[in-house]
DNA sequence: CGATAACCGAGAATCGAGTATCATCTCTCC
DNA sequence: GGAGAGATGATACTCGATTCTCGGTTATCG
């Protein structure tokens, strides 16, 4: 029953994340728990295999996750907290940038600059 | 005079590219010249530091280098290939997507899925 | 309780990207 | 032609991210 104690500690923290996040970031903010960073990376790693995580990729490298149960979004990056929001929404008008012969399957939109807690911030 | 041959190389088989290529990428189109990755890493350093080429970040993991010169562009990425292709034109209505309290200061979009050849080789 | 399998955290090992070093080379200038 | 500065390629090295390993713990089930 409680296999797993742990892992599911860490899913929780990032379910309730506003945002994909690092296994870094994820891990600081277990900081307390006493969760290892080896195992945020397999709670990570099992997420995916089950489907139940996705693994992004948003500028300002490396691999984020998420939940794969939210709908079609895209990312704000803050320059300062180097954090990632999901943002609800997409633009139109895609098509018409994809060149004669190109196929486009999927677009990304990351738009950049500074969250409301950096800005009020400095 | 000729000073920096070889970076000059570098730089000119960059401009002839049709997108933004990353050092290892540049260099695999330098073989047969004999030049060294330490060269294409140095050119596109210098390159940047002296403000002609642009580091750009586009998803698909790393860094790639592009002329400073071109106008605002987006990219689109191929899945098969990897290679990043300039495209030109943008997108409206990106503010909308904003929370309130963000400062947005500047926007990427990706687009992905299959390139001309590519798509045409399978 | 007792055996077994899954988990756990810590630290070692690995991997790739990018950088530093070093022994030549090649211009430039005299 | 000769000296010195800058350039070059190979390679060793660094650094951060991720995975692997291991000894110890914990849950499950009979």
């Amino acid at each position: 029953m409680r296999r797993a104690k742990q892992q599911l500690t860490v899913l929780r923290a990032l379910g309730a994340a506003d945002g994909p996040l690092s296994a870094k970031e994820l891990w600081r903010r277990l900081s307390g728990t006493g969760v290892g960073l080896a195992t945020v990376y397999r709670a990570l790693q099992r997420g995916v295999e089950e489907g139940t995580l996705e693994a992004v990729e948003v500028l300002g490298g490396g691999v984020r996750y998420e939940p794969r149960d939210r709908e079609h979004h895209h990312y704000f990056l803050c320059s300062i907290c180097d954090h990632a929001f999901d943002l609800f929404g997409c633009v139109e008008g895609l098509e018409s940038l994809v060149p004669d012969g190109f196929r486009m399957t999927r677009h990304e939109v990351v738009l950049l600059g500074t969250c409301d807690a950096c800005a009020s911030a400095e």
